[in-house]
RNA sequence: GGAGAGAUGGCCGAGUCGGUCGAAGGCGCUCGCCUGCUAAGCGAGUAGGGGGUUAUAAACUCCCUCGAGGGUUCGAAUCCCUCUCUCUCCGCCA
């Protein structure tokens, strides 16, 4: 969420960013909402004003034995024209709440402009594609050929979109988990947490997903609770209505969850393989930071997520998102996009993005710069650091041999109980 | 799941029959004074949000907030209702 100031002097600067993110948003309706909130304030205060004095008077009479018959009259008739304000100013309120919850974050100056995916530059590359001398496989058919990725069962068991690692692929998954979670934590200094996977609306809202996105997240109907889309919605509101002193910030942390997605808008899109699941593993990084740093820090999380993959020694790319793909919350999100050779493209792993102050506004994380100052909004940040079945899958790609086998990568041998390589077995 | 108790400022804790309570007292913290050092002592200050005025400064002023939301009342931290959370006991359980 912006600040409600901010916006009513900036109201051109937020047309222009609504205009370059293809946002709709009303900013008329915004003008008309915000002038007459800020009217009836002014009168409604005034009464309660009145009524605060003269209640007080009449305690005094009361008190001093005398009557107030008149002055408690005169206080019914004004006690219904603040209800009826107040009623009033609620209804402007819910809805300028509504219009300001829709408005997307305002893109950092340093985003490049441009309408959709096809506009994104790319930042830099690391590593090169691999070469082979046999036609590479993708990895869902290196899955099926090697009996580990079971997509039949998961389906039978769940439904699509779900999948059963058997073995070795089942140990790589958590091999992997392993490996990241142990780069960021000792290489990093991130601060492990393991944080609940059922989190209620107010946390949702915090970080963004509601009210805007409930389409895309698993509901409890029965106890009103959300499965996570990612670790950023409970790590995030670890410090909701929270106040960080200054010399707290700044706060890194390293998360691995499961993650559900209903991916309501992706029928037909990657039906096959581990790249768009319900349910998938991720290690996310979140950090809250001085407002001052947090490009900085954005620059550093992204290499943090960039050293999973060198470890793995796997080519990829890093691109910046233009103003018409990027993240309704974040200002400035780069996507870090690895190699697959036999899926024949580059895929996104790790999204990390800078929210500035827009999550830490609606979950009112603060921090004071000095004991006595005032406390104002913190900056928000996070990326995946990566998603793991995907990391799987680029793994299984990269490291595939002309046998159909999958060559164990080295960072992940002391996690792989002595493995060298996945072989075929029937299970 | 059943029965009961509770939720007040950074922390502890008072709040009488609803009436000047944003809230006694203590601790902590900040600033100043004092004292060879330390400790102690003295004085002052110490919640957040939203309006108005203003330069989106300082200062001043008003409104709201005593878990959350609603109600009763001229007036609610105090009374009523709903919800959330915490604690104790019973049941169930990895």
């Amino acid at each position: 969420m912006l600040d409600l100031r901010w916006v009513r002097d900036n109201i051109d600067v937020v047309q222009e960013a609504l205009e370059k993110r293809a946002a709709k948003v009303d900013l008329s309706r915004f003008k008309e909402l915000d002038s007459e909130r800020r009217t009836l304030i002014v009168k409604v205060e005034h009464l309660k004003n009145e009524r605060n004095v003269v209640s007080g008077e009449i305690a005094k009479l009361k008190k001093a034995g005398a009557p107030a018959d008149d002055k408690i009259e005169a206080m019914r008739t004004l006690g219904d024209d603040i209800k009826e304000l107040d009623e009033r100013l609620a209804d402007i309120e819910d809805e300028l709440n509504r219009l300001m919850m829709d408005i997307p974050n305002i893109p950092h100056e340093s985003v490049p402009v441009g309408e959709d995916e096809t506009c994104n530059p790319e930042i830099r590359t690391w590593g090169e594609q691999p070469k082979f001398d046999f036609e590479p496989k993708p990895h869902w058919d290196l899955g099926l050929d090697l009996g580990v990725l079971d997509f039949e069962r998961a389906a039978k068991i769940t439904r699509a979109r779900f999948v059963l690692y058997w073995d070795l692929a089942a140990r790589l998954e958590r091999a992997l988990l392993n490996l990241m979670l142990d780069l960021h934590t000792g290489t990093h200094g991130y601060t492990e947490v393991f944080p609940p996977i059922l989190v209620n609306d107010t946390s949702l809202t915090g970080t963004g997903q509601l009210p805007k996105f409930a389409d895309d997240l698993f509901k409890i109907e029965d106890d009103n609770l959300y499965l996570i889309p990612t670790a950023e919605v409970p790590v995030t509101n670890i410090h909701r209505d929270e106040i960080f002193a200054g010399d707290d910030l700044p706060r890194h942390y390293c998360a691995y969850t499961p993650c559900f997605r209903r991916e309501a808008g992706a029928y037909g899109k990657d039906t096959r393989g581990l790249i768009r699941h319900h349910q998938f593993n991720k290690v996310e990084l979140v950090k809250f930071v001085h407002p001052e740093t947090s490009y900085d820090e954005l620059e550093k999380l992204t290499a943090n997520a960039e050293a999973v993959l060198r470890a793995l020694n796997i080519h990829y790319r890093v691109i910046s998102l233009c103003t018409g793909d990027i993240g309704f919350s974040a200002a400035k999100t780069y996507d870090i996009e690895v190699w697959l050779p036999g899926f024949g493209g580059y895929k996104e792993i790790s999204s990390c993005s800078n929210f500035e102050d827009f999550q830490a506004r609606r979950a009112n994380i603060r921090f004071r710069e000095h004991p006595k100052a005032k406390p104002q909004f913190v900056h928000t940040l996070n990326g995946s650091g990566l998603a793991i079945g995907r990391t799987v899958a680029a793994v299984f790609e990269n490291y595939q041999q002309a046998d159909g086998t999958i060559l164990i990568p080295e960072a992940l041998k002391p996690y792989m109980g002595g493995a060298e390589r996945i072989v075929a077995k029937k299970f």
